[in-house]
DNA sequence: GCTGGACGTTGTGGCTCATAGTAAA
DNA sequence: CTTTACTATGAGCCACAACGTCCAG
């Protein structure tokens, strides 16, 4: 522990260094401070910016653009260190982290491309405590992304869990698990109040700020909550994944998905591991979006698809439950997977007794089946 | 629809080896 | 606290008869 905390001290000093050099300018507007990296136009942007340049046509929304990094301001960053609370990119992380043996909790982060509202910028950067309005007006009472979209709730450990917690209301977190810290992930990094600041005023300059139709609308019903001007909006990793290919599938059916990497899909194939079950909370418990510019098969988005999830992505996805469409399934499923251990045998079942006699009387090399031939040139000799 | 041949798949048990967990030094 | 020794567990291997499927006659 000491370590870590000389490690965090380390940092903080580098930060300090660092810090007169970080304010670097959008290169669009030349005067908000640059917060955003987009490689395809090697531009550091505002928020504000970055909403002007990249909702002018769909071709432009592909850009997938990151937070500059902490430490260089100069390029995407990839790394969240949830330890410091800062986001790095690749060469930063390597010089930071690696030097000092770092005992910090790190994880990957991944851009965002479309045109996400306020509201989900705010999701996207780990502030889905804080709705709009409260972004807007610092106001309390109305409910925002934060009680919709659940950033990495515990896990459901196995089928099991969920049973032993089935009274809970189809609460689907685990037992013994405490409760987690609000806006942990918040993976913002260290201009906070920057961030804040931009989207204070980008969420004045969207047509229905301040509406009360706006955030109270659940992340669960995106179908009517439109990103700006209709863009294609997906978020990769940091976020939730918008899009047509999220295959409603029950999570607890006690399915376990492999990925196939030809067809880019998953596939049932028995009973889950706990990480695919992570995922499919989260990838298959949101809502089909028939967005026709979203389309698995075809737009844009093989990127994203056609890769199998790696563990890390199973960390980044949040998870978002949704409280509706899921108890049934999740009842019937518990009542079948009772159902399956009742019967369940676990003593071995020979099925041909035939084959078990012949077995008993092969000719065996150290265990292994030998050819029968084997047995005849031995007694030959 | 029935028959028979060709061909691919499945299941069987004992042993070895790798790995994880535990106890002792 | 670390290292070593021991134990428990499970996957994989092997050959081949039985089984299942397909197809032509």
């Amino acid at each position: 522990m000491t370590e870590l905390k000389k490690d965090q001290e380390n940092h903080q000093q580098q930060e300090q260094e660092q810090e007169p050099q970080s304010q670097h300018l959008c290169d669009f507007c030349g005067n908000n401070t640059a917060l955003l990296y987009c490689r395809a136009d090697s531009a550091k942007l505002c928020f504000t910016c970055d909403r002007e340049v990249h909702s002018t046509n769909r071709l432009f929304t592909k850009h997938t653009r990151w937070l500059l990094c902490n430490l260089c301001d100069s390029s995407p960053a990839s790394i969240l260190c949830c330890t410091e609370s800062s986001v790095l990119c690749q060469n930063c992380d390597w010089e930071s982290h690696n030097k000092q043996l770092s005992l910090h909790e790190r994880r990957p982060l991944e851009g965002f491309s479309g045109c996400p509202s306020v509201s989900e910028l705010l999701s996207i950067l780990g502030f889905e405590d804080l709705g709009k309005k409260e972004l807007l007006y610092g106001g309390d009472g109305s409910y925002g992304f934060s009680d919709w979209v659940i950033w990495d709730t515990p896990s459901v450990v196995s089928l099991d869990d969920l049973i032993a917690n089935n009274d809970s209301e189809h609460n689907f977190q685990a037992i013994g698990v405490p409760p987690l810290p609000k806006n942990r992930n918040a993976a913002c990094g260290k201009h906070k109040e920057e961030i804040l600041s931009q989207l204070r005023e980008l969420s004045k300059l969207e047509p229905n700020s301040g509406d009360d139709q706006d955030e109270t609308v659940p992340t669960i019903r995106f179908q009517s909550m439109e990103p700006v001007q209709n863009c294609p909006l997906r978020f990769k990793g940091l976020g939730f994944m918008q899009n047509s290919d999220q295959h409603v599938v029950p999570s607890s059916e006690g399915s376990a998905f492999h990925w196939h990497g030809d067809t880019g899909e998953f596939a049932d194939q028995g009973f889950s591991s706990s990480l695919a079950d992570c995922f499919i909370e989260t990838k298959c418990l949101l809502p089909d979006r028939d967005s026709d510019v979203c389309d698995a098969s075809g737009g844009g988005n093989e990127e994203q698809s056609h890769h199998p999830p790696t563990a890390e992505t199973f960390q980044m996805v949040p998870k978002v439950v949704h409280r509706e469409l899921n108890s049934q399934e999740r009842e019937t499923a518990v009542s079948r997977y009772k159902e399956k251990k009742k019967t369940r045998r676990y003593e071995k079942h020979i099925r041909y007794e035939s084959r078990k006699a012949r077995a008993e009387t092969r000719t065996r090399i150290k265990g292994r089946f030998a050819k029968m031939d084997y047995r005849d040139s031995s007694v030959h000799q």
